[in-house]
Formats: structure tokens, C-alpha cells, sequence
DNA sequence: GCAATAGCATACGCAAGCGTACGGAACCGG
DNA sequence: CCGGTTCCGTACGCTTGCGTATGCTATTGC
């Protein structure tokens, strides 16, 4: 759209806003093009082919999503606080889903997924055993319910759901 | 790979089939004939074109499982059974989630997605309500778990943060 | 101000999938 | 066994995206 040059950054950039509404089949040099008013020639500069692209694409959201991780062990309050933050983080994230979708589709994708899924599944762990909530099936439920209740639409928010298991949680305690 | 000929019926499974292991991209129609070892003269012969196909497709699981639906909304027990037999139904159903992936792409795949989340949330908030659980977020998160447990790759099962959540709703009533 | 280099436009050949056209095989009823 | 219908194989043109080649523009160093 803008007239400038365009960097790399900025090509990755755009990748990820097309995720955003989309399907992964929007990541195509063609297309992204088109829409950022350039041609190819530009991105074949900035990048060997497709799946280096895809690559670069995948690479920067997982930076992203580790550092904000990582900010968030780092942040304090109670364990109530930090677990809803979390929630809140994860649910603020609109590349997430498509990225879910992808990896069905690109093993990178995937990969990156299940290693994100893993930092996660071990922070919110760590924050419910702190609260004396030992077992794990309960830190899937919580992730479970912010993961699939943004795939799943209806009036409910997910983060109501998530709030009213937490408090569920805790009332347990 | 049979040499049989060919039935609409026949080439809806195999887009079911390869829908479970892969993504929606699996569904075009030279792929598909190479794999059921004919060619595209029977995909034409059966189908105007591929949307139509897709809907064909999409119109079939959305069958399948509404009548599961209704098969299980006239089962018997208490309602903590029917909850667990729902929830194994729905993990059961390999579909599910690559309809859920093609749902970020195709109209008809979103639209009916919702419809099935809407029937199975109803059903849910049914029986919770019959345990005297009211608050509808509880619903949600029973059921954003089965599809975001799906979803997260993890070494506990989906079941078991199911059925973890489920006893925790019954113990707070 | 002018090489040299970084960045982009354009044209090309290639591959894969779509949909059509049409001929031929396979399977009936009579 | 034969004529008609049902179903499939194959060839064609079309579109879209990939990757490369090559020349043009813009920017920077000096």
C-alpha cells in the first residue's frame, strides 16, 4: 500500500497481519505482493523462496510470543493476578489461532505450536501449584478453555470461562 | 485404489478420510482421483465442480454428527455419565478438528462449525444445569477444553482434563 | 556528481489444478 | 446380443503461483 521500500522485517511484518484475518494460504509472494503494492521482485530480494519466507514468517511470531513469556515470569502479584494476565496475553494474541491452523499443514508451524504450547502449559502449571493445585489435567483445562474457547464462537467470552474456572479452582483450594 | 466404480457417497468418504490426516487442501479434485486411482472424468461425472464437492463434504460430517447428537440427547444415565460419554464422542470424532481448520477458510465449513458448537454447548449447559451448575461460562470451558485439548500436544490426554473439570464442577455443588 | 551497490519491475518458462469436450468402456433392459 | 444409459479416460485451454534472469531506478560512498 505505502510507497516505501520494503525490508525484510517489514515483508514479516505483513505476513503476520495477514495471518491475522486469514488463512495461511494469504503467506503466497504473489498475492502479498499485490497487497503491499510491490511485486516480487522485491520479495525474491529479500528472501531465497517460499518456505524461507514461511520460515522467517513462523521464526519472528515464536520470538515474539517467547519474550512476552518470558515478561510475564517476570511480572508480580498473586497468582490470581498473574494467571489472569496470562490468560488475558494469550487471548490478546490474534496470530495465535491461525498459527494453530498452519500447523496442520507446515511442520515448522507445528513445531513451534507444541513449543509454545509447552512454555505455557508450564507457567500456568507452576502458577496453580502455587496455589496448592497439584495436578496437571487442571493447567490443560485452563489452556484448553482460553485455546478452544476462541475457536469456538458464541456469546460466552473466553475469558469469562476461563475467569470462572479459575475462581472454580480456587474454591476447590 | 479399488477398482470399483464410483458413487458421490464413495468420493465424500474419501474427502472425510483425507480430511482426518491432512488439511483441507487434501480436497481437490486431481489429488483425490489419483489417490482413489481413478480420475477426474468420475469427480466431474458426480459433482459440478469442486465447491460443490466442498459442500457436499462439509453437508455430510454436518449429518453425521448432528445425528450422533440426537442419538446421545436420548441415552440414558446420570448426567455425569452423559456428560463423559459426550465428551469420548466428541474426541472421537477425527474430523472435527480439520472441519475446524477449514472453517478459518470456507463459509460453509464456519457456518456450520457454529452450528454444531451451538448444538453441543446447548447440550452441555443442559446437563449442567440438571447437576445445578447455571453459569453458562462453565459449559464453555467444559467444552473449550475437549477442543483446545484437542488442539495442544501434551502428554495428558484431553479426557483427562475433561473429566478432572467435570468432578471439580460436581464437587462445588 | 558519479561509480557502485541495494532494491525493484518485468518478462519468461514451468508446474499444478480447474473445468470442458468428447470418445470409449461398462453395465443394464429387453 | 444389442442399443441406450451411465460412468470414466484423456486431451485441451485457462488461470495462478513459483522461481529466474535481466535490466532499470534509487541510494550511498567518496
Amino acid at each position: 500500500m505505502t510507497n516505501k521500500q520494503h525490508s525484510k522485517t517489514s515483508w514479516i511484518k505483513a505476513g503476520l497481519s495477514a495471518l491475522k484475518d486469514g488463512d495461511p494460504s494469504a503467506l503466497r509472494a504473489e498475492p502479498l505482493a499485490k497487497h503491499l503494492g510491490t511485486t516480487k521482485g522485491s520479495f525474491y530480494w529479500h528472501f531465497a523462496d517460499v518456505p524461507t519466507y514461511h520460515d522467517a514468517v513462523i521464526d519472528s511470531w515464536r520470538n515474539d510470543v517467547l519474550n512476552e513469556i518470558v515478561a510475564q515470569l517476570s511480572t508480580n502479584g498473586t497468582p490470581q493476578q498473574r494467571l489472569h494476565a496470562f490468560g488475558a496475553q494469550i487471548l490478546s494474541d490474534q496470530v495465535d489461532p491461525a498459527m494453530r491452523t498452519w500447523a496442520k499443514s507446515h511442520t515448522r508451524a507445528r513445531n513451534t505450536i507444541t513449543q509454545i504450547d509447552e512454555q505455557r502449559l508450564t507457567y500456568i502449571s507452576t502458577l496453580l501449584a502455587s496455589l496448592g493445585v497439584a495436578n496437571p489435567a487442571f493447567a490443560l483445562a485452563c489452556y484448553g478453555t482460553l485455546v478452544g474457547g476462541t475457536a469456538i464462537k458464541t456469546d460466552i467470552k473466553p475469558m469469562q470461562a476461563f475467569t470462572a474456572l479459575i475462581d472454580l479452582i480456587l474454591a476447590l483450594k
